[in-house]
DNA sequence: CTCCCAAGATTGAACGTTCATTCGAAATCT
DNA sequence: AGATTTCGAATGAACGTTCAATCTTGGGAG
């Protein structure tokens, strides 16, 4: 990786912690800038401005999570068990990243969340939401719209997970299983 | 009620249309003076400061969506219909309040939600959650952790809520009581 | 192999703006 | 009249952003 991409990386990592922890509020460019180990001025050589780092930030972390979730997919086996497996990964993935889920929640809720950006950001997952369709199809889950769908599995974990970080919650390996089991009872035919 | 109460609730009421539509980013004090009505100075009769006025809006809107929660339980129905009442008055109520929905999204997801004011709010549920409990002791519903109750009820409607309100779902009546059969499929033992 | 220089990268102090909060004075109520 | 409520200009701190100056890099000339 080059220098370069290194600063970049660094800056939107920084990025990340910070909001996650001190939220857009209390998230000051310069405090960025001493989070990376860079000037204040370099951000905006990388960024246009706070806004397009955030907005960018947010492309990063969705597409990370789309790829952590690719790993399901997997053609050879039977759609119920494709299925579920995205929905154990949604867990797995969101516990293990609470940062990233308390940014995605923080920037879902508020007007960085302009149309523009969801749509180009939602064609991610567009393979993912295929797998469902197939699932519709073959009349294995109910017939109810992707957006459904998407809150009964991705939301539900991202809202688990807030709460384990939080500590109102132990979620261990047994109670996801059961967890996923509860979700699969709610989309199956 | 008395003008000192109105203007009070006016400054709350404005908070909450602001941060709703801005984000608590977005929001200046002076902003919340004007559409409120009054002058910048007086909010700081009525409020510590911004924190505790946010604080304060939590506490009311949450209070807000508890008293509307109370009207589904109803010790003469069997454990069954009330639970599953109480889902669709949480869908009923997030869909006929949007910025409320928005606000305690936000503000959960916030460093505002610290675990103080969490628990002290959390109180304001319990006879909800009290219903939950019997049935888990009546074998009605599977027993699955109060949090993790909470998430695939309130949570569920929250989230579908918000995207009615995007633009990217449309939940007319039919469609709310599919996803309550759904939510009952998944809790139910 | 060394030197040099142009282009890009990086710095951090400075700038103008915006914000939360204060406060003395005016208005209103009891 | 005294107490409470209300105003809005003033204040100082914090913020996002800019920019002139400095440093780094890589490659062509000698």
């Amino acid at each position: 990786m080059s220098p370069v991409e290194d600063k970049r990386e660094a800056i939107l990592a920084a990025t990340l912690r910070l909001i996650a922890r001190h939220g857009f509020h209390g998230t000051a460019m310069s405090k960025v800038a001493k989070e990376a180990g860079v000037s204040a001025g370099i951000i905006y050589h990388y960024f246009k401005n706070k806004d397009e780092l955030i907005i960018e930030l947010y492309r990063v972390v969705k597409r990370g999570f789309a790829d952590a979730l690719f790993v399901a997919i997997d053609p050879g086996k039977p759609l119920s068990v494709q299925i579920r497996e995205l929905c154990a990964l949604c867990f797995r993935y969101s516990l293990q990243h609470p940062r990233e889920v308390t940014f995605l929640e923080q920037f879902t809720n508020s007007p960085y969340n302009e149309p523009a950006i969801r749509d180009e950001v939602e064609r991610y997952f567009e393979p993912l939401l295929d797998c469902f369709e197939r699932a519709k199809k073959e009349m294995i889950i109910k017939d109810l719209p992707p957006p459904v769908i998407g809150t009964l599995t991705v939301d539900v974990a991202s809202s688990l997970a807030r709460k384990q970080a939080s500590g109102v919650l132990e979620l261990d390996d047994p109670l996801i299983d059961r967890v996923v089991d509860a979700l699969w009872e709610a989309i199956r035919r």
